[in-house]
DNA sequence: ATAATCTAAACAAATTTTTGACAATGTCAA
DNA sequence: TTGACATTGTCAAAAATTTGTTTAGATTAT
């Protein structure tokens, strides 16, 4: 380690004291104590500490303020001071202010983000999971799980990232959202829908983003996972009694297969049902599916204006029925 | 040897009560009249909690608040806590009989087989955390969940079952597993191991059963997900320094492409990377490529066997390698 | 000489732990 | 409804530990 002969500045503890804002006796206490820096020393055993030692104190200051202990946090190395102090923003006016902070979904996002790229799942999952628990449901849907995923697929694109990540992404993700589906609880009466992705269509995110956001708005989702094929999601719509039916496409591989699959759902289905698309190949439909009786979802957001019309419509209809049996 | 370099970050009971909103007094409070939490101690008897420590209070704080008592929700996993946060007390669930041992997995396998039938997700997700919960890891897998997948294949072959009943099923027991997976804690230099399906093999559950098999037996898994591409498993695999590959396969729709993605993903890795192969099809794979230095996995149980094999081999190498510089 | 630094020890304040108690609230049977 | 009983959050006291500060005496720098 002596080989580097530093041209590097060393100053006197009382300096690097006043750069962290503490006490000298302090310093010299966690140092005694927890061995929080290693400070040079000269002929005469005078401490001298380096740029990087006072940084290393002014962290471990900030983290002391934040709340920790210096027993905990004197043996972490700097980077992990770092992410401690910059992973909780420290609360600048009074400590107790901690819980009325506002979440920034950014920040959730940008440590999302860096989990996926380095294949870390665990702290994905640590993020996922905090953002749950901080961030209502449509937040979390809108300002992090969607563009989370639309990050994940223009890096794809560009080339930066490889398929691998997103697998890696893809469960973490999935499980987050399964939970919150699980979570909503819905009135047993509630109108029905189904929610799958089509045959030869294998992406679940945007079929489960789905299910979650229309259970928000009281519908009861039936949740039927990928690659289901028109008979099968016309026998689900018939014995669950379901009301419409909410489809996912992010690629379409085979336009033309698509297209044969929806036509054909559009006939095993009674004409009350209706058919929604959404997801983020749903622009890509061609116009013969289009003009089948299929709404199109522009985004998460517009599935709700959607829902809407529809149970107008029904309950329109059953008036209609009622007062003219 | 439990070299387990502890390197995960502990608090004070005074950071994690801020970080959870409580008073160190309730935090103290729950986890003596509750077993709330299990924090790892100090020499002097400190308590040290760690990251999920503090999630899992927040958690708690959060289902609390919304309105559930903390006798109640004390013992749940993380999983189910994310899952009441937000929701209404729970439904009348289908309740297993609590007078007879409920170590009876028959009794787990008869309740959720039912709920497939009738489509009840709910019953379904009820009786597999509750077998969850009182089962072994083991236990569960080879007589629980293998033995519901098989009969739910065995009645749809035999056309008692829809495949909407599969893709009900799916999504939970997908759940049980990844939340079983995520809970089991393996050290960091554990050998590696990528998990995964190949290209054009969609059913992830079986891959998900290896992966949790093979992290029960020390190993560190890196579950990738379905439908992955020769190349993409052998970046995986680069990426991680992994020593073997444990793929999963059901149906072999197309054997002559499964045949030459296993062939190229043999030509990307090294020699010394073992490659398993399991699941309900594995049997089926042509004998082209049994030959191709692949192992099969007759059942879950021999995937032990071979893992501890792989485990010598590798050892001897090292071991020649050592020797023989 | 004066100010700064060092080690070591002591001190006071803060924090933690355990035990136990208390009131408010919920539960449940009579 | 009432009353017995359990649950829950809060608090207090006492002992122990941690932490920040202070003191004391010796040494060094300017």
């Amino acid at each position: 380690m002596k080989t580097e002969m530093s041209k590097k500045k060393l100053y006197a503890i009382k300096y690097a004291a006043l750069r962290a804002d503490l006490s000298t006796h302090l310093v010299r206490a966690w140092e005694k104590r927890h061995q929080a820096v290693f400070p040079a020393r000269t002929e005469s055993n005078r401490r001298l500490y380096s740029e990087e030692d006072i940084l290393r104190l002014q962290l471990l200051k900030k983290a002391v303020d934040a709340g920790h202990s210096i027993s905990m946090v004197a043996k972490l190395s700097s980077g992990e001071l770092m992410r401690l102090i910059n992973s909780q923003p420290p609360a600048d006016h009074g400590r107790l202010s901690y819980t009325t902070k506002p979440d920034e979904p950014t920040e959730f996002f940008n440590l999302a983000l860096k989990s996926v790229l380095q294949l870390d799942v665990k702290r994905l999952e640590y993020a996922l999971t905090q953002a749950a628990v901080h961030l209502t449901k449509p937040m979390l849907i809108s300002k992090l799980i969607v563009p989370l995923c639309a990050k994940i697929g223009e890096l794809w694109r560009r080339g930066e990232l490889k398929i691998i990540n997103e697998h890696i992404a893809t469960p973490v993700i999935r499980s987050v959202l399964w939970n919150l589906l699980r979570s909503a609880d819905v009135p047993r009466e509630a109108p029905r829908i189904v929610v799958a992705t089509p045959l030869n269509h294998h992406h679940e995110l945007g079929a489960l983003a789905i299910a979650l956001i229309v259970r928000e708005s009281g519908w009861r989702s039936l949740y039927c996972g990928s690659n289901l094929p028109a008979n099968e999601i016309a026998a689900a719509v018939k014995r669950t009694k379901s009301r419409a039916v909410g489809l996912s496409i992010t690629f379409s591989l085979n336009h033309q297969q698509l297209a044969e699959e929806i036509h054909k759902l559009r006939g095993y289905l009674c004409k009350d049902t209706a058919i929604l698309i959404g997801g983020q190949g749903a622009a890509t439909i061609i116009d013969d599916v289009k003009a089948n009786g299929v709404q199109l979802l522009k985004d998460l957001k517009s599935l709700n204006s959607v829902l809407d019309n529809l149970l107008i419509s029904v309950s329109k209809k059953e008036t209609r029925k009622k007062s003219n049996p």
